[in-house]
Order: structure tokens, then sequence, then C-alpha cells
DNA sequence: ATATTTGAACGTCATGCATT
DNA sequence: AATGCATGACGTTCAAATAT
């Protein structure tokens, strides 16, 4: 890791939440329906009544950073702490199904049916890293330990078994039962990992769409009712002229 | 000019939910 | 119950913006 050092992610994970916890809270600047939904949901999934506070985070954020011992116990509280938050394609889509204006995040399904069926022979070289600017780099087989979350060390890299034990794209046809060999049965759990991890990485990118256009359509939706609200002072304004005119 | 911060995007894991 | 999908959370990387 060059320049990037574990607090720096906890501050940005911090910058993120506080964020959210401040839109979730500002009087009106969500939607009633969005608000109510959104509290209504992480009542129902969670149990909770409220989202972490500040405070909270912090107190989680230096807690990560203490002893050993504790990280495990930590890390549980953390994950109760920040839960699960409600479905932004559901929250919308029920906005919309009361709101005419606003529109459906769609499925897609031409698309998806185009890839899907086809997902499991398509050639990606799985030792292939690509970059956040789209190249395309070769793994290095680095891969930053989930329990660095844990332990509030920095981030320890552990070894990949290389996965390229397989000739990547080819897709054996062989079923469970006809596997002997361990050999044979690891390669078997490799090839469903790197389907799985294939699959959801596709997944995670159109969630990540879906996730724009909900935003965008929030927005959008904000400023409408920017203008609407500007509209409506207005001509409160100009009815109160009218009803109640200066007798100078 | 260099260091630091910030924001966006990514891959992976965990988990809730719907379907089979 | 098993399975697959969708998505929140997390850690990581990179580039642009900002501070020094």
């Amino acid at each position: 890791m060059s320049k990037c050092g574990r607090k720096k992610y906890i501050k940005t994970n911090l910058r993120q939440m506080t964020m959210e916890t401040i839109d979730s809270q500002q009087d009106g600047s969500i939607p009633d329906s969005v608000a109510e939904s959104e509290s209504a949901h992480m009542q129902m999934q969670t149990g909770q009544n409220s989202i972490p506070t500040l405070a909270q985070v912090a107190t989680i954020a230096e807690a990560d950073e203490s002893a050993e011992s504790e990280s495990v116990i930590d890390f549980h509280k953390r994950r109760e702490i920040l839960s699960r938050r409600p479905s932004y394609r559901k929250i919308l889509n029920e906005l919309s199904s009361d709101v005419p204006g606003v529109p459906k995040i769609e499925e897609e399904k031409s698309e998806e049916a185009g890839t899907s069926p086809n997902i499991s022979a398509m050639a990606v070289p799985t030792s292939i890293y690509q970059t956040s600017t789209g190249q395309y780099n070769e793994e290095t087989e680095l891969a930053p330990s989930h329990m660095a979350a844990t332990t509030g060390d920095m981030p320890t890299y552990q070894i990949r078994a290389p996965t390229t034990a397989l000739p990547q794209g080819v897709v054996m046809a062989a079923s469970p039962g006809s596997l002997h060999s361990p050999q044979q049965l690891a390669e078997e759990a490799t090839r469903k990992r790197e389907l799985r991890l294939m699959k959801n990485r596709e997944a995670a990118k159109e969630c990540r769409r879906r996730k724009k256009e909900y935003v965008k359509c929030l927005e959008s939706r904000v400023a409408v009712l920017e203008v609407q609200n500007k509209k409506l002072i207005e001509e409160l304004e100009t009815l109160k002229d009218i009803c109640s005119p200066k007798t100078d």
C-alpha cells in the first residue's frame, strides 16, 4: 500500500456516513415518502430505530484501532450499527407508484437476457486486474485481507492461491458425481468460485449503474419540486397582496 | 513542486429476499 | 432448504483538486 493509510479510509468512510446521516436527517431535503419508507424499511429489516450518529461512528472508528482482543466484538458491533439500508430501487419504485412523474428504474431485460446465459462461457482472464481507468493489468495475486477490518491493523496482504490452474474461459461440464480426485474437486470449487465472483462483479457494476440513475432521478425531482415551491410561494404573496391591499 | 485530500470507480464479501 | 440475485459495506486504486 502506497499512500493510503488505514486512518484515511476510516476518515473517508466517516465522511461518507456523516453525509448520509445529515442527508437523512435534514428536514424537507428528502421527500416524505422516501424518508418514511426508508425508516420503515430500516426498522423492518434491522430492528433498529435510528441511523448511527456521528459520535457513534467516531467511537466505532476509535474502537477499531484499539486492542486486538476486542476487535472481533467491535466488528460485530459495527456490523450491527452499519446494518443494511433500504434498497434504493424499492424506494424509487414505491415513489414512482405514488408520483406519476417519477420514472421507474427498468430492468433492462433485453441486455440481461443477452449476457447472462453466456456468462459462464465468457473468456475473461481472471488473472487480469482492471484498474479504475479502464486499463487491465496482470493481477499480482495480492489481495487485501478482510481481517484487516477487524483487527484495526494496517491491511495485511495474503498471497492468493493462483487461480490460473484452469484455462480461463473454458468451463468444464463435469458433473459433481464424476469428480473423484481431490484435485478435481478443488478445481471444481475454484471454477465455481470464479464464476460466482464474475457474476457478482457484473451484478455490482449493474447495481452501481442503477444507483446512479436513482440519484439522478431524485435530483431532478428535487429540482422540479423546488421550482414548484417557488411558484407557490410567489402565488401566495400575490394573493396576500390582493386580499389585503395597502391603505396609504 | 510536492504532499495531502477528495471523489469516483472498482472487486469482494456478507446478507436479505424471492424463487424454486 | 437450497439457490441466485441485489445491494450495503468495506478496502483499494487512481486521478484531480487543493494545500503547503
